[in-house]
DNA sequence: CACGGCGGTTAGCGAGCGTTAACCTGCCCT
DNA sequence: AGGGCAGGTTAACGCTCGCTAACCGCCGTG
């Protein structure tokens, strides 16, 4: 299943290419006109449908911050209602991570890139999200590693974080494996690297 | 041996402060006023030492990516020339780039995030930089990974220098065990993940 | 059939930015 | 003693950018 389908409404379509763009250039480097200029549409029209070029960004990094967390926690729920062992909710939150990584690049660029762009208020909501997400991870962490430190277990996290989300960043992507090869080595060395932490 | 002593000269001092600021704020993010006044001068000042703000950011990009390349191909270099195991030759490099990553932490921020910010000429010589160490570590990989598909090899690395890299993205560093443990910690991840590419 | 609002348009404003100009001061060197 | 240059200063320019204003056509509805 996957997380976005193909837009439907010109909101939706503007959030698209915005992302996109800012993925390329950078929140600052992109203009309203040319956001506009990528659905067809010029400049201060966007207005009709955003409050402002913040509200855009905005809208884009609470939303992944919360279908990152919202995915994050269904699967550990799910996983543990069926009584399976610790280490399977930690393989599927893996799998969900690279599923997003793979899919929604230029989200998760956005994602650890231009949140202090954001003003304060906003800044603070997504953070509040983002850290929620990696507690989801550490708690699953040390319930599969129980003798690596809390301090230690949430560096490796972020570590592994930083592992699944290089392959949005790479300037030339068609270097890459063909997806499910892709998909299949983050998998292993996203695992390998957390049990590794634990030695 | 740290790879920058504190700054002696006013450029180094600039270009110090700089590096600071772009990597908190993004180099759209600040002005050139406010790098004048990091340095106890103001706006203009600067162009006494640096053709412009662009100058500034290649400047230290290419720095950077010049020192990493160097860096990694004399570890590799004296490991051969010492006839050690090419597993001793990667084990150095790992070490090598995590004494960058804990040690210039804005510079590989900026590394890894205002690449194109940069004139497409300067772009052009870095990313050239940036190559030279990434083939520089695949080598080495594939010499001892062997079974390892050079594709995935260079994802693998990809993925570990994200990997690596991800402490100085934290937006509070304090939240991190001390130094030493976090070296280690990052190494074991760090070779425990090309080691899993393999499998 | 009028009409209201949704979603566009172009013109233009105001702020902030990088950069240049013009000027000043102290130090080194002959 | 004097001159030049290194390294500052403030003022100002011009451009870009986000955003607002003013206007307009289409379409669904009472």
């Amino acid at each position: 299943m996957t997380t976005h389908a193909t837009p439907r409404t010109r909101r939706e379509q503007i959030l698209r290419e915005a992302s996109r763009l800012f993925a390329e250039r950078g929140f600052h480097g992109v203009g309203v006109d040319e956001i506009g200029a990528a659905v067809g549409i010029s400049g201060p029209a966007l207005y009709r449908h955003f409050a402002g070029k913040d509200a855009m960004l905005t809208e884009l990094l609470v939303g992944i911050s919360s279908r990152l967390r919202d995915g994050g926690r269904r699967r550990v729920e799910e996983a543990r209602a069926a009584g399976r062992a610790p280490s399977e909710a930690l393989e599927s939150l893996i799998s969900g991570h690279i599923d997003f990584a793979l899919d929604d690049r230029a989200l998760i660029t956005l994602h650890d890139r231009e949140l202090d762009r954001l003003p304060e208020a906003d800044r603070k909501r997504v953070r509040q999200l983002q850290r929620q997400y990696v507690e989801l991870w550490v708690e699953v962490v040390r319930e599969t590693h129980p003798r690596l430190p809390e301090d230690q277990a949430r560096a490796a996290v972020h570590a592994v974080f930083g592992l699944l989300n290089s392959t949005p960043h790479l300037s030339r992507p068609s270097a890459l494996p063909d997806r499910a090869t892709t998909a299949a080595l983050l998998h292993r060395q996203a695992l390998a690297a957390l049990a590794a932490a634990e030695r």
